[in-house]
DNA sequence: TCAAAAGTGTTATCTCTACACCCATGT
DNA sequence: ACATGGGTGTAGAGATAACACTTTTGA
């Protein structure tokens, strides 16, 4: 097996990035490309592989290079290879997704970007290379883990309310409204909130804030899946 | 960005396969290389990734050309790439996994492999590269399917026992064994199951053979991971 | 008639859903 | 006092787990 000719294809990563800040919609990091294919034309920020740096570290190199966003956590999605995807010839990509509290991540144009924007995840512009493929299996993986993984820790800010966590949950299941009383029950069934103070000035009954326990979180996560959160979560659709 | 000078690093696909034949073990196909690095110990059947080609067809290629195993549906797992991971230079390996009924799929050696066995998924050998950790990737991928989707489509013969699919439920899930009567229940309840006939010459009262309703599965599989399953399969642990 | 494995009835318990209601705050 | 959103009690329906029981076959 003569394994040093071997024709060789590229090799990139490519990062879809969901933001959310309290809003109806979930937003979604594009880059406008500023050089050649697909000049102009808005597509998922990420880039070629270095020759000693691991997949995932080039996702977060090349996030952070194209939009300044960083300190966030990525997970591998899916790689995509099929010839013919790219025109500059044989590209595969190995792409990855990540959640995070807009507010806190702002987005700024660099390097080879002419552009950076957060879009309404339900009002993306035409995408280049097959990203848009990208971003549907992206979106979901979302719904997917959002049923037995508690979400809220990346896309909230640290204090919340339950309301807030409840709007979440219909934001990315796009569902109209679920009972309070319920959600709140399941919730609160799993142990991860800690309360940690209450609303000031507002107009009403101040709500209880919360944050995650981290302890408790981590264990739950941990725990090959843990079927209390599976059960809490697994919200009908 | 010059896109045609990027120095390039090696593909490859690496393919996990899962059989079962009714005992109380799962067992995994194995190669042992017939050339270096690595040559004489076991690994994962796989290779490079030709350049028209696509990584799916690239996966089923080399799972046949190397072991004959063939006629299979394989799902990508994971796409392995750290720096190290081969002897020979910056290989990046896309993994795939699937599921088989062993009787029906006999292993031949072939081409670059030394021999081809079918391995218990409790008594491996010691591996080649980091195929040890794509396999502990490939069996809690097996393990958290389990609980959302029927398996028993691949992995049983086309026609079966109640008992035979509880026997695989316990095999995969690696618990002493659970409540006939309501695992019945659950099963039946899905309609994914239909009657094709009875047990002949046994000493016993004969079990109704069951086959998978085809129909009903993919549409089932298809919707959205459907609640139904979910309640259905998603067996305590 | 017996052993062996298939298959069923039933109940007590737990969980879930839906809906109505009460509570605390600023204006 | 009242509007606003936060927060709770609870009954009826439905799902689940556990156990003991009946059935059908070949030897």
């Amino acid at each position: 097996m003569p394994t040093y000719s071997h024709p060789r294809p590229s090799v990139t990563v490519d990062v879809v990035v969901f933001g959310y800040d309290g809003g109806r919609d979930l937003k979604l990091l594009l880059i406008q490309r500023g050089g050649e294919p697909f000049k102009g034309q808005w597509a998922l920020p990420g880039g070629f592989v270095d020759m000693e740096e691991d997949l995932e570290a080039s996702a977060l190199r090349e996030l952070e290079e194209e939009t300044g966003v960083k300190d966030l956590f990525v997970e591998q999605l899916y790689t995509f290879g099929a010839p013919g995807r790219d025109p500059r010839g044989r590209v595969i990509s190995v792409a990855y997704f990540a959640l995070v509290n807009l507010t806190d991540h702002p987005a700024v144009a660099a390097s080879d970007a002419a552009r950076v924007e957060w879009f309404k995840l339900h009002e993306l512009p035409e995408l280049a290379f097959d990203h848009a493929e990208i971003i549907e299996l992206a979106t979901s993986r979302l719904r997917a883990k959002v049923r037995y993984q508690p979400i809220g820790f990346e896309l909230l800010p640290r204090e919340f309310t339950l309301a807030e966590l409840q709007a979440l949950y219909e934001t990315v299941l796009g569902v109209p409204q679920f009972n309070k009383r319920n959600f709140r029950t399941r919730i609160m069934k799993t142990g991860i909130l800690q309360e940690v103070g209450r609303q000031e000035n507002v107009a009403h009954r101040p709500a209880v804030l919360y944050s995650f326990n981290e302890e408790t979180y981590h264990r739950l996560v941990q725990q090959r899946d843990s079927a209390v959160l599976r059960r809490a979560l697994d919200f009908e659709i």
